[in-house]
DNA sequence: CGATTTTTTGAATCATATCAACGTACGTGG
DNA sequence: CCACGTACGTTGATATGATTCAAAAAATCG
C-alpha cells in the first residue's frame, strides 16, 4: 500500500527503515471507486490524497456549468485543494476518481504531527512542491504564449500516460479549449499523415 | 536592507535574532537600475531573488517576437527561473527591472548552505511555495473560467499595489491578451459610470 | 445487446487578434 | 525650460480562430 509513496519519498529524501514506519501511521488508506468524489465544490477540503493506484481529476464548474480541469493526478501525484486544506475555508473545486483509485489520506491535523515526527518529511514537501510550482508556471507559460495545436502536442508528449487514460473532451478542458475545437485540431493533424496521434 | 525579508520570515516561521544574524551572511545585496536586466533567456539563472525595494517582471518572448510575462515581483516576493535555479539549464525567461530595486540575491550553493545552517529556513521556504502554488492554481483557474473582462477585475483587485505601478499593455500581457483589446476592455467598463477603474 | 458516453461534423456567431494610424504623456538633453 | 524622441494608449477596419448549438456517428460500458 505504501510502494509509491515510498518511492516518492525516496527519490526527493533519504529516510531512515524506522522513519517511513512511523510515518505509516499518519496515513489513512482509502479506496475511491471510479466516478466517487474525493472533495465536492462548497464543501471544505479536509484531506490531502496521495495516489498509489488509479487516476483522479480536480475540477471547477463556471455559472454558465462548463467544467474545466485543473489538473489530473495518478499514481505518485499528489491531490488536493491546498487552500481550502490549509485555511478551511470552502473549496471552489471538485475531485473526483476517473479510475478505481487507492490513496493515502493526511488530514490537516495528521500532516502537522507527520512533520514534527519526522522532520525531514518538510524536505520531501517542499522539494515536492518546488516540482509543482516548475510545472504551474511552465502550464502558465504555455497558456501565453502557444496556440491551442502546440498546447494539445505538448499535453501529450509530457503527459502521455494521463492522456492515454483520458476522455478526449477532457484533455480538451484541462487546455482551455471546447472539445469540438480539440476534435478539429485532431483532424488536421491526422490530415498530413501524422501516424504519431 | 533585511528588514523586509525579516518580515516575510517572521509571518511564516520563528527565527531567533541569532538566527537570523547567520541568515545575513548568505544573501548578495544588490541594485538593478530600472530596465536593467537580472536575467536573459538563454543564460542560466544562477540566483533566487528577494526584493527589498522596486518592481521586476519576469518574461519570455516567443518566435514572433511577442513578450509575455510569467510574474510581477515587488517588495517581499521572490522572484527567480526556479527551475534553471535548481537544475542549471538554461532559461527561457528574462528578469527585467521595473523601477530601481533593491534585491538580496542567493546562489544556488548558498541556498544550500542556508538550509543546513538554519533549518528553519526550509519551513519558510515552505511555506513560501505554498502561497506561490496556491497562487499559481488560482491563475490557472482563472485562465480557464474567467472571461478577459473578468480577469481584469480580479488583478487590479488582487494586486492593486502592482497594476497601479505598471503599464498597461504589460497587465494586458499578464493576462494573455492583447493591449488593444485591454484598452477597450476599459473603455467598456468605464462607459457604464464606473468611477473604480 | 441496449444505453450511455464520447467524438465528429456543419453552420452561424462571437471574442479577440492584427494592422495601421493617430493622440497623448513623459523625461532627457540641449 | 522647451523641444524632441520614445513609450504608451486609443480607435477603426478587417481577419481569424474558437465557440456555440444541433445532430449524427462511433465507441464503450454494464
Amino acid at each position: 500500500m505504501f510502494s509509491i509513496l515510498f518511492k516518492s519519498i525516496d527519490e526527493r529524501v533519504r529516510l531512515t527503515d524506522e522513519e517511513k514506519e512511523s510515518c505509516k501511521q499518519f496515513f489513512i488508506p482509502r479506496k475511491l471507486r471510479r466516478r466517487q468524489f474525493l472533495l465536492q465544490q462548497g464543501d471544505v477540503c479536509r484531506v490531502n490524497a496521495f495516489v498509489e493506484r488509479g487516476l483522479l481529476r480536480a475540477f471547477t464548474v463556471d455559472e454558465k456549468g462548463n467544467e474545466h480541469i485543473i489538473q489530473f493526478a495518478a499514481e505518485g501525484w499528489w491531490i488536493s485543494d491546498l487552500y481550502s486544506f490549509l485555511t478551511g475555508e470552502i473549496s471552489d473545486y471538485n475531485i473526483e476518481a476517473l479510475e478505481d483509485c487507492e490513496l493515502l489520506l493526511l488530514s490537516p491535523s495528521a500532516s502537522e504531527e507527520l512533520l514534527t515526527a519526522v522532520p525531514k518529511f518538510e524536505s520531501y514537501q517542499r522539494k515536492l512542491l518546488q516540482g509543482a510550482y516548475i510545472a504551474m508556471q511552465r502550464r502558465i507559460t504555455s497558456s501565453l504564449k502557444q496556440t491551442a495545436e502546440e498546447k494539445y502536442l505538448k499535453v501529450v508528449e509530457d503527459y502521455p500516460h494521463i492522456t492515454q487514460r483520458v476522455p478526449q473532451h477532457m484533455i480538451a478542458s484541462y487546455l482551455g479549449i471546447t472539445a469540438e475545437t480539440l476534435s478539429r485540431i485532431r483532424k488536421q493533424l491526422v490530415q498530413p499523415d501524422n501516424p504519431l496521434i
